[in-house]
DNA sequence: GTAATGAAATGGTCATACCAATTTAATATC
DNA sequence: GATATTAAATTGGTATGACCATTTCATTAC
């Protein structure tokens, strides 16, 4: 019954003006290219002081929706969908967070190789069967895509019949992807690495389809850790 | 050709201030939950005005790092809050999700026992233990509070040493007590569950403290296993 | 019409003060 | 010793006024 009630928090003024600006904006009011009134005048119309416009305005430019130029003004930028979640930034400015997360993501993906093992259905077995399958039919043409890969850990992740684990793994795995995409490609096209990979996930599957937890968490520990090690060494 | 230069615009003293403060929390020197100086003692420290941090404050707010209250405070939120907020809203839309929830829960917890028992320093091998001697002091006087609980689960994770694992669980930890704080308390409490509980919990400290991850990993199964089987009897 | 110079406008930073909310410490009571 | 109440201290929120640095605009000279 407790979640029924949030706690009340007064806006801070600046967050007023923060509402008032992006409304504003999407409103097409102030259009991309215009500038605004300066923080003096700003101030003055909206009865306020100018610190507490600028904290309002700082803000906007964290949302990429305003520019400001000393001596030159502030300016309404373009809405374009360039910006990534703070998360995702912070991560490409940060490749020590990465690493981590990958630890993270090695810990649930061994979870959900031991719970899919124990509870998958025939069906599940055979999807995760399936897109070894097409790994293998990828593989011979010369290396297999980020998105098979992406199937394969999914379709185990679906097995564990946990929505929740399904929408914590898939946030991270998008984050995942975001930052490596390319060095995953890369890593699943080279030829001295494709018959391991192919190997690793076929004990994956095997342990799974052998309905064995404790193996198919074996296997998934030791496909990550590998992958884990290496990825630095395509760089 | 053009694209290859940039413009080069100076940086704004609230911007560094914000590329420092996001550094402290990427390499997990500031976690989860804690309190950072306060305004007055940031511009001392950083040899700047108070509005200039504030206005930083205000951009890492926006950037879902930090959290200010009026007189109590500002406090780093888990960096994971942002990109996991979806989850809140299946659970408020669907209270049996929290069953997965715990089993999530419990898959990250059993990963960070392990990784705590190979890792933990001896000091943070001492905050696990302390906290269990916390829980053994408050039992004798009926119960202890989830605050307790909530610490002891939080040194283990911090003793894995990987500042991701700290920022998920944090996340996952809140939506856990959101929902179920009441129930958790009620468990503490209950004369029959007391010394099963203590003793799991010394189970897992004794683990880790031997440094068998193996181990600590099945000792906080168990635990949290026992945990879901036995809420539902609370109702 | 163009270039140089000065003034004005604008954003960036700062010091100081005061208000409002929260936390902590001190005191009184049982 | 525990609990409740009150006061003080701490902390964030807002404001005023000042000054610096950069950009823009107006004026003057050629």
């Amino acid at each position: 019954m407790t979640t029924l009630f949030k706690p009340i928090r007064p806006k801070k003024l600046s967050e007023e003006i923060v509402e008032q600006i992006k409304s504003l904006i999407t409103d097409g009011q102030l259009k991309p290219g215009e500038k605004i009134p300066s923080e003096r005048e700003m101030a003055a119309l909206l009865g306020v002081s100018r610190p507490s416009v600028r904290e309002a305005i700082m803000v906007l430019e964290t949302m990429g929706l305003l520019e400001s130029r000393q001596g030159g003004g502030t300016y309404v930028r373009s809405l374009t969908d360039g910006t990534l979640a703070p998360l995702a930034a912070m991560m490409e400015d940060n490749p020590e967070l990465l690493k981590e997360l990958l630890e993270v993501r090695m810990g649930m993906e061994c979870w959900a190789a031991y719970l899919a093992a124990t509870r998958a259905t025939d069906a599940e077995i055979r999807e995760i069967g399936d897109s070894v399958e097409e790994m293998a039919r990828q593989a011979v043409r010369g290396g297999w895509s980020s998105e098979v890969d992406s199937r394969f850990h999914y379709a185990i992740t679906t097995a564990t019949h946990n929505t929740m684990q399904l929408h914590v793994l898939n946030t991270i795995h998008e984050l995942f992807l975001a930052t490596i995409e390319v060095a995953l490609t890369k890593l699943y096209s080279q030829p001295q690495y494709i018959e391991v990979l192919l190997g690793q996930h076929r004990a994956i599957y095997e342990a799974i389809a052998a309905r064995d937890g404790d193996r198919a968490r074996r296997a998934m520990g030791e496909h990550l850790e590998w992958v884990q090690a290496t990825l630095p060494r395509l760089s």
